[in-house]
DNA sequence: TGTACATCAGTGAACGCGCGTTCACTGATGTAC
DNA sequence: TGTACATCAGTGAACGCGCGTTCACTGATGTAC
């Protein structure tokens, strides 16, 4: 049955954010558009009412979460990076990979995917290297420093989560490893 | 038609060989059974007649891969973490995941996988890890240094491998910012 | 050593299943008068 | 403003497909005599 358009981009909206949640913890083979749509309290068939394809809405949430993640850092100021990466290397975004960070999330999936999921997630990362630099401290070679700290950030947390569920410890010293160092 | 026990023991061989190559190109749910053994030169019927399962093929594969990554680590001496860092951020091991890291490869994966693929990829990980601490040089602090050291190169090389194909320069920048870096 | 036969590695058809996607249909929305 | 009807968002059955896994069968291996 048709619905008013009020409510129509509200099921997109809700479409989009549970997507990002479960591909982030499931990773974007481990969801179903039937899986999606359900958490979104919808049918699978009103799906491609509103996007083209399962990838497209890949492509779509990969944009919208690292251009929410640019804001956030940039949000953060001048010398906001470290503040960032208190956060990132915290127990919570250990155990809560749906609400983290997408480069952790999905980072390791993305070269796998299509190319125009791939350019969805460069473009995006772009935009979030450039917060990392603008934040990063005012030294001259701010760029290379937001650069290999984002890379220890996002290495760190990824091994953490693999090895998190046996063991935890290990996890915690991975993470712990990064405030230590530099 | 049954074959000798060295044709047997060459075809688990060969099985164990490629699918590491596989899975590491195109993870473990990019790449089906069927495909992994005729790459072996096989059917896939006879697989079941080498493992158990998928899933105890990939145990398997993650726990040798891990294995001779660390004995390769420790091969390298005292002080050999450096140059296992430049080999690792290098352009042949951005180009050939397949052939690479099997942590940068499928360590973002590892945590959706069962609690046996997760157990098999920690034990070796620990290996590896303890492998880098002797290689990491004197100072006291070695394993911390180690462990932020080992998080900098996956993380580098997984996000540069997910942006390479839509920016090579990008890709490039990331690895070249963790030798100039520290 | 030579032969008869039990063993068993590999084959390929078949299974149940879940996937992404399509489409005829339903009925509420919102527009034209 | 009230009514008739065209529009179109959502429904759910259906599609073709590839997956992991099973199994009856084949025929070479290797053992018992």
């Amino acid at each position: 049955m048709k619905v008013s358009k009020e409510r129509r981009s509200e099921h997109r909206a809700a479409i989009l954010r549970v997507a990002s949640r479960l591909f982030r913890e499931r990773g974007p083979e481990g969801v179903s558009v039937a899986e999606i749509m359900q958490a979104a309290g919808l049918t699978h068939g009103a799906f491609y009412g509103h996007f083209e394809s399962k990838e497209a809405l890949l492509c779509e949430v990969l944009a919208v979460m690292l251009a929410e993640a640019s804001d956030q850092l940039r949000d953060l100021g001048p010398g906001g990076l470290d503040d960032y990466a208190q956060g990132y290397v915290s127990r919570s975004h250990l155990d809560s990979p749906g609400e983290g960070c997408a480069v952790a999330a999905l980072g390791g999936d993305v070269a796998r995917q299509s190319a125009a999921v791939r350019s969805a997630f460069t473009s995006g990362l772009k935009m979030f290297l450039d917060a990392a630099t603008e934040t990063a401290g005012g030294c001259e070679d701010a760029r290379s420093l937001a650069l290999s700290r984002v890379s220890q950030l996002v290495g760190a947390l990824i091994v953490a989560r693999a090895v998190r569920s046996s063991d935890e410890t290990l996890a915690l010293e991975l993470l712990g490893s990064i405030t230590t160092a530099e």
